[in-house]
DNA sequence: TCTATTAATCGTAATATTGCAATAAACAAA
DNA sequence: TTTGTTTATTGCAATATTACGATTAATAGA
């Protein structure tokens, strides 16, 4: 049914699930990782770097918005990009721990 | 139209934006966390512990075989799942470097 | 052999995602 | 005010994902 079922899964579980979601697509890999390479806003020349229409830039810019993970400031007629440091960091470190998870060597059976 | 332009895209984006789309369903999730958490091989529980039908979770650990961060042998009737821990860390190593991307403090602009 | 158990596969319905053309909105500058 | 520039929104088509009933396949045990 297309439907994904979150109410039977955990607070957390949900969280890393949309966090993930978010990177699982390479534009908006390539998008976040041009961000952190300028090392500062970004105005306007994603659409020029990425190699997708306009609308679909910007509909990917505002999921990554939607999640926190980048903010805008409006300059003009321009909008400028950049990292939201705070919440990327708390993002991160869910994601970190979820990735770190570990187990001891013993008791293995495959 | 539906389909993901990954031919405009690095190698390195595609592989990140593949792995995280694989976490990007909290059943996949919660299998990955039951896997870490028992410390061994799961013989055919993860149905009753996750809440969905049997045909949704053999699907959901196809994928997770597929990208091979899991790996299941047969016993008996049963099959057991754990952790390929090897492609693991290689995962974890890729999605790190990804998500711990830094930049200066200087030249912030929002 | 027959039956029960377990997991994979098939088929299908419902929903979500991706991408873009067309358009709108917001503002700067002439 | 008019024109150009930039970004957001709308609407839609194509494809992907999620979920599960029905079925199949494989094996253990009676």
């Amino acid at each position: 049914m297309g439907i994904t079922k979150s109410e039977i899964f955990t607070l957390q579980q949900n969280e890393i699930a949309t966090f993930a979601k978010v990177f699982g697509h390479p534009a908006r890999v390539a998008i976040l990782q041009h961000l952190f390479k300028i090392n500062t806003c970004v105005c306007g020349d994603l659409v020029s770097i990425i190699g997708l229409a306009q609308p679909t830039i910007s509909q990917h810019l505002k999921e990554l918005k939607n999640l926190g993970l980048i903010k805008g400031t409006i300059e003009g007629t321009s909008v400028c990009y950049c990292i939201d440091k705070d919440n990327w960091l708390n993002m991160k470190t869910i994601m970190i721990t979820f990735l770190d998870q570990d187990y001891s060597e013993t008791d293995q059976c495959c």
